[in-house]
DNA sequence: GATGAATGAGGCTTCATTCAT
DNA sequence: AATGAATGAAGCCTCATTCAT
């Protein structure tokens, strides 16, 4: 448990020491990294700092000296998970293949679990969280430009359906992957998060272009 | 909290001292519905059993007497919680009207925003608490066969579409209200709340027969 | 150590839980007295709620049950032993006498030492903590009004000069015992305080009126 | 702090390194400053050593290396402190001017603030910290004898009375100051120090001979 | 000389739970 | 049934001090 490696070391910076050295910021990483783990695995409100020393075998006192307290840890923590590299950012190819890589890392998998399991306690303790919930809507801005964008270039592409709106469309997608996520939350099994890759399948396919072949060969169906 | 094994939903009064007399009867069911209000107010992991007593305005001793422990209080407090009648039950009207009403009761308003954020909570506590996890898919699966039923009634009463699968139809709109409900949460404004008030109003809309008026008068549009 | 009673529980309320019953009402003036002692004896600074606790033999979380955080605790110490029933209080006599004894209770002896050694550790603190440099301010104001009615009674009844003004001759004498007091507390040896009391009653022996007995017999020496 | 046994303060140098060169007694004699500036800001037991390394720009390793320990430091502090000129030391004229001077040194002002809130923490701790005691003492009877010494040269030179005994004057005047001193802790505000400062204008005026100019000019009322 | 990351004891506080009344 | 004072483990955080660099 708790050894998962963070980001390059460039990647982060703010709300902790500016100008750390390469250890002082690896060392962060590392306890970043213990920390989304625990998280993802007992949830936010259960973190406690001894368990975050105990997990990654330093003192308390050094989770303090890096991170000053417990909010700005967690917080820095959600911070460098969302900027952990998504499966799909180093995926190539096609516009409409992107979107569909995208959409599918919303169905439960073994290895991703763990994020969304994060992701769910995140969203409910930025309920009653300021700052967390900025955040979030950050992120869903976000990613709405980005599935936006993605919608221009696959009909630029000809891959999408001329008369699709991009902003829309990438909403609708949005709603229908989060809706399957709470799916897939309240029936954790084999069967719903199959059923929520076919859904989004066919929500990609939708999209298509007539004469465009859907859903594809193995490759796009790996997930 | 963490792992103990709960009983099964049915056994609820078993859980507090048998055989309690009406008296102490209300007086549990009193002091669960604190509860709930704490817990939709601040989440389930803030809730101390000091707020419980002064917010009843009774003693720390007394809750324990009751509940025995905070554990126990607290399941019994969510599982009273999902016996709450919903303002939907006592709802009446055409099929279609019900299920429009249902549906619609999945927008953020004030007085439901309460009820929400205990079940975003609830959610993300339920993935490391099997038996609220077990709780959640039953209840899913109530709701589903409850809306696919009104489908089938408003198919029979001619409100509806014939061509609709009853079991689809409902399973689509409940990932739409799911994934509205996540976005609601991402962005808690009144843009998004009357966003998802008009997107469940269109797919309740497109179910409706040929002929029958849309999205109806200002009784159906009360949420 | 940290034995000494304080006053009856009639005598204190605020800051602490109201109608306590006097079971309560006494186990807070113990602990109050706890902390008095050790005030004194260490300073208000290197006071520890650990110290605290061990000092009274309760745990933590009796103290801070009954004073919800050290702030308070001392606050309240502070408050209780400021009603602490100065040895002066019980003195009756002329207003000359009573004068002539409050003013040597400025005198430092064994068994006032503690309530000394409190007082500039309060008084040092008050520099940096607003509250209880208000406290300081009126308890001043009292002594000084207290001492001003006492010479407005001597000339009343002939005790003292009649040429006196209650409140420059109140002031003056407050100024004169707290230079004493601070000068005792630089040098703590005996003849420095012998000096302290041979000050003080000249200086009263200087505001009697011509003919009365100066300093007197035993009785006003006692100090 | 407590109670470790403190070196003569004429050894003060060997606290820190022997030998040190010029630049390392700088660097030391710079950090005192700093300490200093810091207790009278902040009281002696809120000095943390973090402090001391931000507020001077320096790491805490480097505080620890010139001091060892933060007792040390403090102490180094304190005495360094001591030694720092007063004002009235470079005060030339006339023995009943510099008398005066000094005097008025006693009456609080933003300037001097800083020097009589660390007085009067020091002289708290003196109760419980025997060397700062016996500090305090010699500090006092250097006082003493160097107001003593003023008065004779007052007499000598013809501007005293000539009744006067040296001693009995400096050390009633001393407790005046002392006096003044605490009423001006006790009550914080700009009346008070008013009075304090014509409260010593009078008692020195006091002394002076028939015929002498009376508290005199600007000058001597800069205070 | 100087750095600053790391330590771990110890400070304050919270809180579920117990128990005499 | 109910009370609420008391408990003590455990939470977060601070801080003097050490040590490899």
């Amino acid at each position: 448990m708790a050894t998962t490696k963070l980001i390059a070391p460039a990647a982060r910076s703010s709300r902790v020491t500016q100008n750390a050295r390469p250890a002082t910021q690896r060392q962060q990483d590392y306890l970043l990294g213990v920390v989304y783990d625990l998280i993802s695995e007992h949830g936010i409100d259960a973190l406690t700092m001894r368990q975050v020393a105990e997990a990654s075998n330093v003192s308390t006192g050094t989770i303090n000296y890096h991170f000053q307290n417990k909010e700005n840890l967690v917080i820095s923590a959600l911070e460098a998970a969302y900027q952990l590299p998504r499966d799909w950012e180093s995926c190539s190819g096609s516009p409409a293949a992107q979107l569909r890589r995208i959409a599918l890392s919303y169905v439960l998998r073994a290895s991703s679990d763990r994020w969304w399991r994060f992701w769910i306690n995140y969203l409910a303790a930025s309920t009653r969280h300021e700052e967390m919930q900025a955040h979030q809507e950050t992120r869903f801005d976000k990613q709405l430009a980005f599935w936006s964008n993605l919608v221009v270039e696959g009909v630029a592409k000809g891959e999408l359906r001329k008369s699709l709106d991009p902003t829309d469309t990438a909403r609708e997608l949005l709603i229908l992957v989060h809706g399957l996520l709470s799916v897939q939350f309240i029936k954790p099994d084999a069967k719903t998060r199959s059923f929520a890759r076919e859904r989004i399948n066919k929500a990609v396919d939708a999209l298509l272009r007539e004469g465009v072949h859907k859903t594809g060969g193995p490759l796009e169906r790996r997930f």
